[in-house]
RNA sequence: GGCGACGUGGCCAAGUGGCUAAGGCAAGGCUCUGCAAAAGCCUGAUCGUGGGUUCAAUUCCCACCGUCGCCUCCA
Protein backbone atom coordinates (compact mmCIF):
# COMPACT_ATOMS: atom_id res chain seq x y z
CA UNK A 1 0.00 0.00 0.00
CA UNK A 2 1.47 3.63 -0.58
CA UNK A 3 1.11 6.49 1.07
CA UNK A 4 -1.92 8.44 0.37
CA UNK A 5 -1.65 12.41 0.59
CA UNK A 6 -4.11 15.42 0.54
CA UNK A 7 -2.48 17.55 -2.10
CA UNK A 8 -4.43 20.70 -2.16
CA UNK A 9 -4.05 21.29 -5.69
CA UNK A 10 -6.68 18.03 -6.82
CA UNK A 11 -8.52 18.68 -3.58
CA UNK A 12 -7.96 14.35 -3.17
CA UNK A 13 -5.81 12.24 -1.50
CA UNK A 14 -3.39 10.66 -4.08
CA UNK A 15 -0.71 8.12 -3.52
CA UNK A 16 2.93 9.78 -3.36
CA UNK A 17 5.44 9.33 -5.79
CA UNK A 18 8.03 10.99 -6.03
CA UNK A 19 9.55 12.24 -9.56
CA UNK A 20 13.14 10.34 -8.78
CA UNK A 21 12.29 7.87 -6.00
CA UNK A 22 13.79 7.05 -3.41
CA UNK A 23 14.51 11.02 -3.65
CA UNK A 24 12.20 13.45 -2.43
CA UNK A 25 12.74 17.21 -3.06
CA UNK A 26 10.41 18.85 0.13
CA UNK A 27 9.94 22.69 0.57
CA UNK A 28 8.53 23.86 3.55
CA UNK A 29 7.39 27.76 3.96
CA UNK A 30 9.71 29.28 6.86
CA UNK A 31 8.63 32.17 8.91
CA UNK A 32 9.38 35.53 8.18
CA UNK A 33 12.11 37.08 10.62
CA UNK A 34 10.38 40.29 11.72
CA UNK A 35 9.46 38.52 14.91
CA UNK A 36 9.95 35.67 17.36
CA UNK A 37 7.88 32.55 16.16
CA UNK A 38 4.31 31.05 18.15
CA UNK A 39 3.04 27.73 19.07
CA UNK A 40 1.62 28.42 15.43
CA UNK A 41 4.56 28.36 13.81
CA UNK A 42 5.88 25.49 16.05
CA UNK A 43 2.56 23.16 14.77
CA UNK A 44 3.42 23.62 11.27
CA UNK A 45 6.94 22.73 11.57
CA UNK A 46 6.29 19.83 14.08
CA UNK A 47 3.47 18.52 11.30
CA UNK A 48 6.36 18.65 8.83
CA UNK A 49 8.91 17.56 11.06
CA UNK A 50 6.20 14.65 11.55
CA UNK A 51 5.93 13.82 7.86
CA UNK A 52 9.65 13.72 6.78
CA UNK A 53 10.24 11.52 9.57
CA UNK A 54 7.46 9.32 8.10
CA UNK A 55 9.05 9.43 4.90
CA UNK A 56 12.32 8.75 5.93
CA UNK A 57 10.78 5.63 7.78
CA UNK A 58 9.29 4.61 4.10
CA UNK A 59 12.33 4.08 3.34
CA UNK A 60 12.82 7.89 1.51
CA UNK A 61 15.71 10.37 1.04
CA UNK A 62 14.21 13.43 1.81
CA UNK A 63 16.25 16.69 1.06
CA UNK A 64 14.28 19.30 3.02
CA UNK A 65 14.96 22.88 2.52
CA UNK A 66 13.55 25.92 4.93
CA UNK A 67 13.83 28.95 3.72
CA UNK A 68 13.71 32.05 5.89
CA UNK A 69 12.74 35.43 4.62
CA UNK A 70 14.93 38.41 5.98
CA UNK A 71 13.39 40.73 3.24
CA UNK A 72 9.99 41.88 3.15
CA UNK A 73 8.10 45.18 4.62
CA UNK A 74 7.96 43.84 8.21
CA UNK A 75 11.60 43.00 8.50
CA UNK A 76 12.15 46.68 7.60
CA UNK A 77 9.79 48.33 9.73
CA UNK A 78 10.53 46.48 12.25
CA UNK A 79 14.26 46.97 12.43
CA UNK A 80 13.75 50.66 12.04
CA UNK A 81 11.35 50.58 14.89
CA UNK A 82 14.22 48.76 17.18
CA UNK A 83 16.74 51.29 15.63
CA UNK A 84 18.68 47.82 14.32
CA UNK A 85 19.34 46.65 10.65
CA UNK A 86 17.71 43.97 8.79
CA UNK A 87 20.84 41.82 9.07
CA UNK A 88 20.61 41.82 12.83
CA UNK A 89 17.05 41.40 13.35
CA UNK A 90 17.40 38.07 10.92
CA UNK A 91 20.32 36.52 12.72
CA UNK A 92 18.63 37.51 16.10
CA UNK A 93 15.57 35.37 15.39
CA UNK A 94 17.01 32.88 13.34
CA UNK A 95 19.35 31.99 16.29
CA UNK A 96 16.12 31.96 18.60
CA UNK A 97 13.90 29.92 15.77
CA UNK A 98 16.66 27.63 15.71
CA UNK A 99 16.86 27.16 19.40
CA UNK A 100 13.35 26.33 19.58
CA UNK A 101 12.36 24.27 16.74
CA UNK A 102 15.76 22.18 18.32
CA UNK A 103 13.52 21.87 21.92
CA UNK A 104 10.74 20.41 20.12
CA UNK A 105 12.84 18.05 18.80
CA UNK A 106 12.07 18.89 15.19
CA UNK A 107 15.20 17.86 12.80
CA UNK A 108 16.39 20.87 11.47
CA UNK A 109 16.11 21.17 7.36
CA UNK A 110 18.70 20.10 5.16
CA UNK A 111 18.93 23.78 3.68
CA UNK A 112 18.24 27.33 5.53
CA UNK A 113 18.32 29.53 2.33
CA UNK A 114 17.56 32.69 3.02
CA UNK A 115 15.99 35.38 0.57
CA UNK A 116 19.17 37.85 0.71
CA UNK A 117 21.32 35.59 -0.37
CA UNK A 118 18.85 34.48 -3.33
CA UNK A 119 19.07 37.89 -5.09
CA UNK A 120 21.20 37.59 -8.15
CA UNK A 121 18.57 34.16 -9.25
CA UNK A 122 15.67 36.23 -7.93
CA UNK A 123 16.50 38.68 -10.30
CA UNK A 124 17.65 36.28 -13.24
CA UNK A 125 13.55 35.05 -12.50
CA UNK A 126 12.01 38.38 -13.08
CA UNK A 127 14.18 39.21 -15.82
CA UNK A 128 13.29 36.13 -17.50
CA UNK A 129 9.63 36.59 -16.65
CA UNK A 130 9.98 40.14 -18.34
CA UNK A 131 11.24 38.88 -21.51
CA UNK A 132 8.60 36.00 -21.70
CA UNK A 133 5.76 38.46 -21.22
CA UNK A 134 4.60 37.40 -17.94
CA UNK A 135 6.28 40.14 -16.17
CA UNK A 136 6.29 44.29 -16.91
CA UNK A 137 8.31 46.79 -15.32
CA UNK A 138 6.63 50.18 -14.04
CA UNK A 139 8.64 53.28 -12.48
CA UNK A 140 11.50 50.40 -11.00
CA UNK A 141 8.91 48.33 -9.82
CA UNK A 142 8.25 44.51 -11.60
CA UNK A 143 4.45 43.02 -11.71
CA UNK A 144 3.99 39.81 -12.38
CA UNK A 145 0.97 39.65 -14.85
CA UNK A 146 -1.36 37.06 -14.05
CA UNK A 147 -3.34 37.33 -17.21
CA UNK A 148 -0.66 35.85 -18.99
CA UNK A 149 -0.83 32.39 -16.55
CA UNK A 150 -3.67 30.85 -18.27
CA UNK A 151 -4.15 28.47 -14.94
CA UNK A 152 -3.83 31.45 -12.21
CA UNK A 153 -5.78 30.38 -9.35
CA UNK A 154 -5.20 26.59 -9.95
CA UNK A 155 -4.18 26.06 -6.15
CA UNK A 156 -7.29 27.65 -4.55
CA UNK A 157 -9.38 26.82 -7.14
CA UNK A 158 -10.41 30.37 -8.29
CA UNK A 159 -10.81 32.30 -11.02
CA UNK A 160 -9.17 35.93 -11.89
CA UNK A 161 -12.71 36.89 -12.12
CA UNK A 162 -14.18 35.31 -9.13
CA UNK A 163 -11.53 37.10 -7.30
CA UNK A 164 -11.79 40.42 -8.59
CA UNK A 165 -15.01 40.29 -7.66
CA UNK A 166 -14.23 39.99 -3.76
CA UNK A 167 -11.48 41.98 -3.73
CA UNK A 168 -10.86 43.98 -0.79
CA UNK A 169 -8.03 46.13 -1.21
CA UNK A 170 -7.31 49.19 -2.63
CA UNK A 171 -5.78 48.73 -6.45
CA UNK A 172 -2.98 50.27 -7.76
CA UNK A 173 -4.21 52.00 -10.67
CA UNK A 174 -0.53 51.71 -12.68
CA UNK A 175 -0.81 47.55 -12.14
CA UNK A 176 -2.71 46.39 -15.49
CA UNK A 177 -4.58 43.78 -13.79
CA UNK A 178 -5.81 44.65 -9.91
CA UNK A 179 -4.12 40.92 -8.66
CA UNK A 180 -0.87 41.47 -10.80
CA UNK A 181 1.83 41.53 -7.89
CA UNK A 182 5.08 42.45 -7.44
CA UNK A 183 8.37 40.54 -8.35
CA UNK A 184 11.08 43.26 -7.45
CA UNK A 185 9.84 46.59 -5.65
CA UNK A 186 11.52 49.79 -6.46
CA UNK A 187 13.71 51.22 -2.77
CA UNK A 188 12.38 54.15 -1.23
CA UNK A 189 14.84 56.18 0.23
CA UNK A 190 17.04 54.83 3.48
CA UNK A 191 15.35 51.13 2.30
CA UNK A 192 17.73 48.25 1.98
CA UNK A 193 18.25 47.93 -2.08
CA UNK A 194 19.93 45.69 -4.28
CA UNK A 195 21.08 46.72 -7.47
CA UNK A 196 18.69 45.57 -10.66
CA UNK A 197 18.17 46.24 -14.37
CA UNK A 198 15.23 48.21 -13.00
CA UNK A 199 17.39 50.34 -10.44
CA UNK A 200 17.65 50.25 -6.55
CA UNK A 201 15.31 47.68 -5.07
CA UNK A 202 14.25 44.87 -3.17
CA UNK A 203 12.59 41.75 -3.63
CA UNK A 204 8.34 41.31 -3.30
CA UNK A 205 7.17 38.77 -1.08
CA UNK A 206 6.66 35.49 -3.14
CA UNK A 207 9.67 35.32 -5.63
CA UNK A 208 12.12 34.31 -3.27
CA UNK A 209 10.67 31.09 -2.53
CA UNK A 210 10.95 30.49 -6.37
CA UNK A 211 14.05 31.47 -6.65
CA UNK A 212 15.10 29.02 -3.77
CA UNK A 213 13.08 26.26 -4.82
CA UNK A 214 15.32 26.56 -8.24
CA UNK A 215 18.60 27.31 -6.57
CA UNK A 216 18.26 24.00 -4.03
CA UNK A 217 15.97 21.99 -6.04
CA UNK A 218 16.00 22.90 -9.18
CA UNK A 219 13.13 23.63 -11.40
CA UNK A 220 10.54 21.16 -10.16
CA UNK A 221 10.13 19.50 -6.41
CA UNK A 222 7.95 16.85 -4.73
CA UNK A 223 6.24 18.33 -2.02
CA UNK A 224 5.39 22.06 -0.62
CA UNK A 225 4.14 22.51 2.35
CA UNK A 226 3.31 25.44 5.00
CA UNK A 227 -0.22 26.94 6.91
CA UNK A 228 -3.50 27.27 5.29
CA UNK A 229 -2.76 31.14 5.60
CA UNK A 230 -0.34 30.91 2.59
CA UNK A 231 -1.64 28.94 0.23
CA UNK A 232 -3.07 32.30 -1.61
CA UNK A 233 -1.28 34.11 -2.41
CA UNK A 234 1.77 33.55 -1.58
CA UNK A 235 1.75 29.87 -3.02
CA UNK A 236 -0.84 30.55 -5.05
CA UNK A 237 1.98 32.60 -7.06
CA UNK A 238 4.80 31.22 -6.34
CA UNK A 239 3.61 28.27 -9.09
CA UNK A 240 2.48 31.02 -11.03
CA UNK A 241 6.09 32.56 -11.07
CA UNK A 242 7.89 29.35 -10.81
CA UNK A 243 6.22 27.41 -13.49
CA UNK A 244 5.76 30.55 -15.90
CA UNK A 245 9.79 30.62 -15.51
CA UNK A 246 10.20 27.03 -16.48
CA UNK A 247 7.46 26.01 -18.38
CA UNK A 248 7.31 23.17 -16.28
CA UNK A 249 5.34 21.98 -13.31
CA UNK A 250 6.32 23.19 -10.37
CA UNK A 251 5.75 20.81 -7.12
CA UNK A 252 3.57 17.66 -7.39
CA UNK A 253 2.11 17.94 -4.36
CA UNK A 254 1.09 20.67 -2.12
CA UNK A 255 0.37 20.51 1.68
CA UNK A 256 -1.40 22.79 4.14
CA UNK A 257 -2.05 22.15 7.71
CA UNK A 258 -4.45 23.98 9.37
CA UNK A 259 -3.95 26.60 11.94
CA UNK A 260 -3.79 26.73 15.04
CA UNK A 261 -6.13 29.17 17.75
CA UNK A 262 -6.65 29.78 21.36
CA UNK A 263 -10.26 29.00 22.56
CA UNK A 264 -13.17 31.04 21.51
CA UNK A 265 -10.24 33.33 19.28
CA UNK A 266 -9.48 33.60 15.68
CA UNK A 267 -6.52 31.85 14.53
CA UNK A 268 -3.60 32.72 15.76
CA UNK A 269 -1.35 34.98 13.84
CA UNK A 270 1.11 37.62 14.36
CA UNK A 271 -1.17 40.49 12.79
CA UNK A 272 -3.56 39.49 15.40
CA UNK A 273 -2.28 39.00 18.96
CA UNK A 274 -3.09 36.22 21.19
CA UNK A 275 0.07 34.74 20.42
CA UNK A 276 1.55 31.93 22.90
CA UNK A 277 5.37 31.93 22.28
CA UNK A 278 7.52 28.87 22.34
CA UNK A 279 9.47 29.21 25.36
CA UNK A 280 6.16 29.72 27.43
CA UNK A 281 4.80 26.82 25.96
CA UNK A 282 7.97 24.61 27.02
CA UNK A 283 8.36 26.33 30.22
CA UNK A 284 4.99 24.62 30.86
CA UNK A 285 5.20 21.21 29.12
CA UNK A 286 7.47 19.27 27.48
CA UNK A 287 8.35 18.90 23.86
CA UNK A 288 6.98 15.40 23.59
CA UNK A 289 3.61 16.75 25.60
CA UNK A 290 3.16 19.64 22.98
CA UNK A 291 3.72 17.01 20.33
CA UNK A 292 1.41 14.40 21.63
CA UNK A 293 -1.41 16.99 21.92
CA UNK A 294 -1.23 18.74 18.28
CA UNK A 295 -0.33 15.40 16.98
CA UNK A 296 -3.57 14.19 18.48
CA UNK A 297 -5.78 16.32 15.97
CA UNK A 298 -5.22 15.65 12.45
CA UNK A 299 -3.21 18.13 10.28
CA UNK A 300 -5.94 19.63 8.51
CA UNK A 301 -8.47 20.03 11.32
CA UNK A 302 -8.02 23.05 13.35
CA UNK A 303 -7.04 23.01 16.74
CA UNK A 304 -7.28 25.05 19.43
CA UNK A 305 -4.52 25.98 22.33
CA UNK A 306 -5.68 24.94 26.16
CA UNK A 307 -4.30 24.33 28.93
CA UNK A 308 -6.52 21.64 29.50
CA UNK A 309 -6.02 19.95 26.12
CA UNK A 310 -2.15 19.54 26.69
CA UNK A 311 -2.00 18.97 29.99
CA UNK A 312 -4.01 15.73 29.02
CA UNK A 313 -1.28 15.03 26.34
CA UNK A 314 1.27 15.20 29.45
CA UNK A 315 -0.70 12.71 31.39
CA UNK A 316 -1.25 10.43 28.80
CA UNK A 317 2.05 10.55 28.13
CA UNK A 318 3.51 9.17 31.35
CA UNK A 319 1.87 5.71 30.36
CA UNK A 320 4.12 5.90 27.11
CA UNK A 321 7.25 6.93 28.94
CA UNK A 322 6.13 4.28 31.58
CA UNK A 323 6.23 1.66 29.01
CA UNK A 324 9.78 2.16 27.82
CA UNK A 325 10.97 2.37 31.57
CA UNK A 326 14.25 0.00 31.51
CA UNK A 327 14.43 -1.20 28.22
CA UNK A 328 16.86 -3.51 27.30
CA UNK A 329 18.21 -4.37 24.27
CA UNK A 330 16.25 -6.91 21.96
CA UNK A 331 18.01 -9.70 21.79
CA UNK A 332 18.56 -11.27 18.28
CA UNK A 333 16.59 -15.28 18.91
CA UNK A 334 14.66 -17.44 16.71
CA UNK A 335 12.33 -18.11 19.78
CA UNK A 336 8.90 -18.55 18.71
CA UNK A 337 7.23 -14.51 19.33
CA UNK A 338 5.34 -14.36 22.49
CA UNK A 339 1.75 -12.35 22.47
CA UNK A 340 3.46 -9.58 22.98
CA UNK A 341 5.70 -9.43 20.08
CA UNK A 342 3.35 -10.50 18.26
CA UNK A 343 1.08 -7.21 19.45
CA UNK A 344 3.91 -4.81 18.59
CA UNK A 345 4.15 -6.38 15.04
CA UNK A 346 0.41 -5.46 14.53
CA UNK A 347 0.69 -2.27 15.80
CA UNK A 348 3.07 -1.71 13.33
CA UNK A 349 1.22 -2.47 10.69
CA UNK A 350 -1.59 -0.92 11.94
CA UNK A 351 0.50 2.23 12.58
CA UNK A 352 1.65 2.30 9.00
CA UNK A 353 -1.88 1.47 7.58
CA UNK A 354 -2.62 4.83 9.34
CA UNK A 355 -0.13 6.84 8.53
CA UNK A 356 0.08 5.73 5.11
CA UNK A 357 -3.57 7.14 4.99
CA UNK A 358 -2.38 11.14 4.61
CA UNK A 359 -0.71 10.80 8.10
CA UNK A 360 -3.48 9.88 10.61
CA UNK A 361 -1.20 10.96 13.55
CA UNK A 362 -4.51 11.11 16.06
CA UNK A 363 -5.13 7.20 14.70
CA UNK A 364 -1.39 6.03 15.17
CA UNK A 365 -1.16 7.20 18.38
CA UNK A 366 -4.26 5.56 19.36
CA UNK A 367 -2.38 2.11 18.51
CA UNK A 368 0.43 3.54 20.01
CA UNK A 369 -1.69 3.51 23.64
CA UNK A 370 -2.49 0.13 22.97
CA UNK A 371 0.52 -1.32 23.07
CA UNK A 372 1.86 0.75 25.67
CA UNK A 373 -1.08 -0.85 27.34
CA UNK A 374 0.00 -4.31 26.14
CA UNK A 375 3.66 -3.57 27.42
CA UNK A 376 2.69 -2.38 31.08
CA UNK A 377 0.15 -5.09 31.66
CA UNK A 378 3.09 -8.15 30.51
CA UNK A 379 5.44 -6.30 32.97
CA UNK A 380 2.79 -6.30 35.70
CA UNK A 381 2.76 -10.23 35.16
CA UNK A 382 5.80 -11.00 35.58
CA UNK A 383 7.44 -10.73 31.95
CA UNK A 384 11.18 -9.94 31.85
CA UNK A 385 12.97 -7.59 30.42
CA UNK A 386 14.14 -9.43 27.50
CA UNK A 387 10.47 -10.39 27.04
CA UNK A 388 9.57 -6.56 27.37
CA UNK A 389 12.37 -5.65 24.92
CA UNK A 390 11.08 -6.40 21.52
CA UNK A 391 8.13 -4.60 21.81
CA UNK A 392 9.45 -1.64 23.80
CA UNK A 393 11.88 -1.13 20.69
CA UNK A 394 8.83 -1.46 18.39
CA UNK A 395 7.28 1.46 20.77
CA UNK A 396 10.21 3.74 20.99
CA UNK A 397 10.69 3.28 16.99
CA UNK A 398 7.30 4.49 16.17
CA UNK A 399 7.12 7.36 18.81
CA UNK A 400 10.56 8.35 17.96
CA UNK A 401 8.47 8.78 13.87
CA UNK A 402 6.32 10.94 15.79
CA UNK A 403 9.10 12.96 17.44
CA UNK A 404 8.38 11.94 20.91
CA UNK A 405 11.23 10.85 22.90
CA UNK A 406 9.40 9.32 26.02
CA UNK A 407 12.27 11.19 28.00
CA UNK A 408 11.12 12.15 31.07
CA UNK A 409 10.91 15.52 31.17
CA UNK A 410 14.23 16.98 32.76
CA UNK A 411 14.13 19.52 35.51
CA UNK A 412 17.29 20.62 36.86
CA UNK A 413 18.26 19.27 40.79
CA UNK A 414 20.98 20.76 42.02
CA UNK A 415 23.35 18.47 44.11
CA UNK A 416 22.89 19.65 47.18
CA UNK A 417 19.10 19.35 46.76
CA UNK A 418 19.50 15.66 45.59
CA UNK A 419 21.33 15.09 48.31
CA UNK A 420 18.84 16.61 51.29
CA UNK A 421 16.13 14.56 49.17
CA UNK A 422 18.43 11.22 49.22
CA UNK A 423 18.38 11.65 52.76
CA UNK A 424 14.68 12.60 53.43
CA UNK A 425 14.23 9.13 50.98
CA UNK A 426 16.99 7.26 53.30
CA UNK A 427 15.07 8.54 56.52
CA UNK A 428 11.30 7.34 55.28
CA UNK A 429 12.67 3.93 54.66
CA UNK A 430 14.35 3.41 57.74
CA UNK A 431 10.92 4.44 59.19
CA UNK A 432 8.86 2.27 57.15
CA UNK A 433 11.44 -0.93 58.35
CA UNK A 434 10.51 0.10 61.54
CA UNK A 435 6.85 0.35 60.53
CA UNK A 436 6.61 3.38 62.31
CA UNK A 437 4.52 4.56 59.27
CA UNK A 438 2.89 8.01 60.15
CA UNK A 439 6.43 9.04 60.59
CA UNK A 440 7.33 7.56 56.95
CA UNK A 441 4.22 9.09 55.79
CA UNK A 442 5.21 12.79 57.29
CA UNK A 443 8.63 12.54 55.51
CA UNK A 444 6.58 11.74 52.68
CA UNK A 445 4.58 14.92 52.64
CA UNK A 446 7.54 16.50 53.07
CA UNK A 447 9.06 15.27 49.85
CA UNK A 448 5.82 15.82 48.02
CA UNK A 449 5.98 19.90 49.03
CA UNK A 450 9.31 20.25 47.49
CA UNK A 451 7.85 18.78 44.33
CA UNK A 452 9.63 15.62 45.14
CA UNK A 453 7.69 12.21 43.99
CA UNK A 454 8.35 8.91 45.15
CA UNK A 455 7.55 5.51 44.39
CA UNK A 456 8.13 2.44 46.81
CA UNK A 457 8.56 -0.93 45.13
CA UNK A 458 10.21 -4.00 45.81
CA UNK A 459 13.99 -3.22 44.09
CA UNK A 460 13.89 -0.22 46.58
CA UNK A 461 12.55 3.46 46.66
CA UNK A 462 12.99 5.87 43.48
CA UNK A 463 11.95 9.50 43.38
CA UNK A 464 11.59 12.27 40.63
CA UNK A 465 11.64 15.96 40.60
CA UNK A 466 7.85 16.80 39.07
CA UNK A 467 8.30 20.34 39.65
C1' G B 1 -21.06 37.97 -2.27
C1' G B 2 -17.57 33.66 -4.04
C1' C B 3 -14.86 29.17 -2.51
C1' G B 4 -14.06 25.59 1.37
C1' A B 5 -14.03 22.92 6.16
C1' C B 6 -16.16 21.20 10.54
C1' G B 7 -20.33 19.67 14.34
C1' U B 8 -18.87 11.85 17.39
C1' G B 9 -19.63 9.95 25.23
C1' G B 10 -18.06 15.47 30.76
C1' C B 11 -13.48 17.51 27.70
C1' C B 12 -10.17 16.35 23.39
C1' A B 13 -10.34 13.19 19.16
C1' A B 14 -9.88 8.83 15.25
C1' G B 15 -13.15 6.16 12.20
C1' U B 16 -16.75 3.21 9.20
C1' G B 17 -22.71 2.01 4.26
C1' G B 18 -24.13 -3.49 7.86
C1' C B 19 -19.69 -7.07 12.57
C1' U B 20 -17.91 -4.65 20.07
C1' A B 21 -18.04 3.54 16.90
C1' A B 22 -10.31 3.66 18.24
C1' G B 23 -7.37 6.27 21.63
C1' G B 24 -6.13 10.16 25.41
C1' C B 25 -7.82 13.12 29.70
C1' A B 26 -11.43 13.45 33.58
C1' A B 27 -14.97 10.55 36.89
C1' G B 28 -16.55 6.03 39.78
C1' G B 29 -15.41 0.87 41.39
C1' C B 30 -11.50 -2.82 41.84
C1' U B 31 -6.28 -5.33 41.90
C1' C B 32 -1.42 -4.36 43.63
C1' U B 33 0.67 -1.48 48.05
C1' G B 34 1.65 -0.74 55.34
C1' C B 35 -0.82 3.50 53.00
C1' A B 36 0.25 5.86 48.51
C1' A B 37 2.24 6.71 43.56
C1' A B 38 2.81 4.11 39.05
C1' A B 39 0.70 0.20 36.30
C1' G B 40 -3.40 -2.99 35.21
C1' C B 41 -8.81 -4.49 35.19
C1' C B 42 -14.05 -2.89 34.95
C1' U B 43 -17.98 1.07 33.97
C1' G B 44 -20.34 5.27 29.70
C1' A B 45 -22.31 7.43 22.90
C1' U B 46 -28.89 5.61 19.03
C1' C B 47 -22.25 10.07 16.04
C1' G B 48 -25.93 18.84 15.36
C1' U B 49 -31.50 19.05 13.50
C1' G B 50 -35.03 17.69 9.60
C1' G B 51 -35.77 15.23 5.10
C1' G B 52 -34.05 11.82 1.07
C1' U B 53 -31.31 7.54 -1.39
C1' U B 54 -30.66 2.32 0.25
C1' C B 55 -32.55 -4.15 2.27
C1' A B 56 -29.31 -1.16 5.71
C1' A B 57 -26.52 5.64 7.20
C1' U B 58 -23.20 8.32 12.19
C1' U B 59 -20.85 7.22 7.31
C1' C B 60 -23.86 9.11 0.63
C1' C B 61 -27.34 13.41 -1.11
C1' C B 62 -30.35 17.94 0.10
C1' A B 63 -32.01 21.68 3.48
C1' C B 64 -31.56 24.06 8.07
C1' C B 65 -29.00 25.55 12.62
C1' G B 66 -24.17 26.42 14.70
C1' U B 67 -18.71 27.10 14.50
C1' C B 68 -14.52 28.23 11.57
C1' G B 69 -11.06 29.26 7.39
C1' C B 70 -9.53 31.62 2.63
C1' C B 71 -10.80 35.58 -0.94
C1' U B 72 -5.28 41.67 2.09
C1' C B 73 -0.51 40.72 5.65
C1' C B 74 -0.19 35.58 8.11
C1' A B 75 2.91 28.90 9.76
Amino acid sequence: MPLYLYNTLSRQKQAFTPRHPPHVAMYVCGPNLYGPAHIGHALSYIIFDTLKRYLKFRGYDVKHVQNFTDIEDRIIATAREQNTTIEALAEKYIARFLNEMDALNIQRADVYPRATEAISTIIQMTQGLIEKGAAYEIEGDVYFRVRADADYGKLTHRSLDEMEAGARIAVDERKHDPMDFALWKASKAGEPAWASPWGPGRPGWHIECSAMNLEQHGEQIDLHGGGFDVMFPHHENEIAQSESYTGKEFSRYWMHNALLHLPGEEKMTRHLGGLVYIPDALARYSSDAIRAFILGTHYRSPLSWTDEGVTAAERGLERLRAARQDAVAPALTDATPTALTQAAWETRQKFITLMDDDLNTAGALGVLYDLAREINRARGQGASAQDLAPAQATLVELTGVLGLTLKEPERAVSAADAASINALVAERDALRAAKKYADADQVRAQLSEMGVEIADSPQGTTWKKTR
